[in-house]
DNA sequence: AAAAAAATGTATCAATTGTTACAAATAGTA
DNA sequence: TACTATTTGTAACAATTGATACATTTTTTT
């Protein structure tokens, strides 16, 4: 019998007590399978036919370029689940190769089973809706704050979006050269504007610190009025 | 009683005949919606309270920026679902403003009728779920498109996309303006570097036929070598 | 504390794209 | 066909960003 206190840690699985739990998988058929550091968990391009949940460790999805380089795209740590945005849909395949940090546990289950699943519980179809749908505003998200075209206008929005409605300073994270990566610019281009909206008044940056001088002017910017 | 034949020629109701779509839709609400050309079907930010599926005619999503910019996100036309992603997950709004391109009908059901059917129906359940997944898959493929940065690049993209690999050819659908807002960028400039293409001979274009040149060098043109 | 590494500020010049404007070509319609 | 609206081609100039380089500051390591 699995170990249910990481399976419920997982978004998927929230709000469903173990003896609910126990009495669901009951009737369907599942695997925990373990990887050690560097196994390859799915390639690019296989097919998704099973749900699989991260239930301990984590994995890295990785892109092999034509000249053999491998460019990392995310990591993904337990309790997330894989891939979920590909389990159903046309493409049904995994978009990068998985690759396992440490060592894995996941939990595994075909797709047909997990279909089962759903129908039986309301919770489960609710929580699965929910965290495919997030994450495809998540995807969305990303594409409106892509589509903003100066580098001007990407900060006053990173930076009231970061303030909220409440703060006039926010704590930066991310050095300049992420930031920069983040917003798809080089990093002198990044300092350059970051430099003139220092000048113009709109803020003041000392070391992480961004402080919100003119809060108006940032929103008027976003707004391009 | 709706006319099934415009409904069940959307994916989501793919599959499932008339006589047991009518017991369906017998037990839940639902409205016809009719809307003309350029009117609003829905503001970016307004709650999605209602599955929508477009019986006739195209709608277009789109960003306004707030200097009146429009980005063109993607054309929906009949009988495909809206925003189907954004039902659920934690911020059920329309990332974009839905205008219509045309005399649109559309067919819109609560949320909390549609959860019935979905569990009332598997065959409507999985549809679902592969039209949500395949809209985050859509959305996953226009982020590495607008992540692209110059419009070369999205040119050749564009177009040995569209071409596959057995044509030389593509006719486009799509007027250079239309184009340049699938792109982000603007008229003049996408005409300019279209023009600067041709030159090169990479590409000839006559009328709305784009006829490749030297596929080579537009397949380099992507890998950035 | 000293040395090394990383991050930042800034400058110059090149490349790309935006803006605006207008003529020419094409498509749509009476 | 003739007229109109839409679409396309192109030009000149402005604005923005990229590329590169290097000094300076800050952080991390020894």
């Amino acid at each position: 019998m699995i170990d249910y206190i990481s399976l419920k840690r997982c978004p998927v699985f929230q709000g469903i007590d173990e003896k609910e739990a126990s009495l669901l998988l009951e009737q369907v058929h599942y695997q925990i399978k373990v990887f050690k550091k560097h196994d390859i968990i799915a390639l690019a391009g296989d097919q998704v036919k099973n749900l699989y949940i991260i239930l301990k460790g984590s994995v890295s999805g990785e892109i092999h370029d034509y000249s053999g380089n491998t460019v990392k795209i995310e990591d993904i740590e337990a309790p997330r689940p894989l891939a979920t945005a590909f389990l159903f849909g046309s493409e049904n395949r995994f978009p990068v190769t998985v690759v396992a940090r440490n060592d894995v546990t996941i939990f595994s289950m075909p797709i047909d089973d997990f279909l089962k699943l759903l129908h039986l519980n309301t919770r489960l179809l609710k929580n699965f809706l929910n965290s495919i749908s997030s994450r495809a505003q998540f995807l969305s998200r990303k594409l409106n704050f892509l589509s903003i075209k100066t580098i001007r206008e990407k900060i006053a929005n990173y930076i009231l979006q970061k303030a909220g409605d409440r703060f006039h300073s926010i704590e930066l994270k991310n050095t300049q050269q992420e930031l920069a990566d983040l917003f798809g610019v080089t990093r002198p281009s990044l300092a350059r504007v970051l430099s003139e909206m220092q000048k113009e008044k709109l803020i003041i940056i000392d070391k992480r610190t961004v402080t919100i001088l003119n809060k108006e002017k940032l929103n008027k910017l976003i707004r391009n009025i």
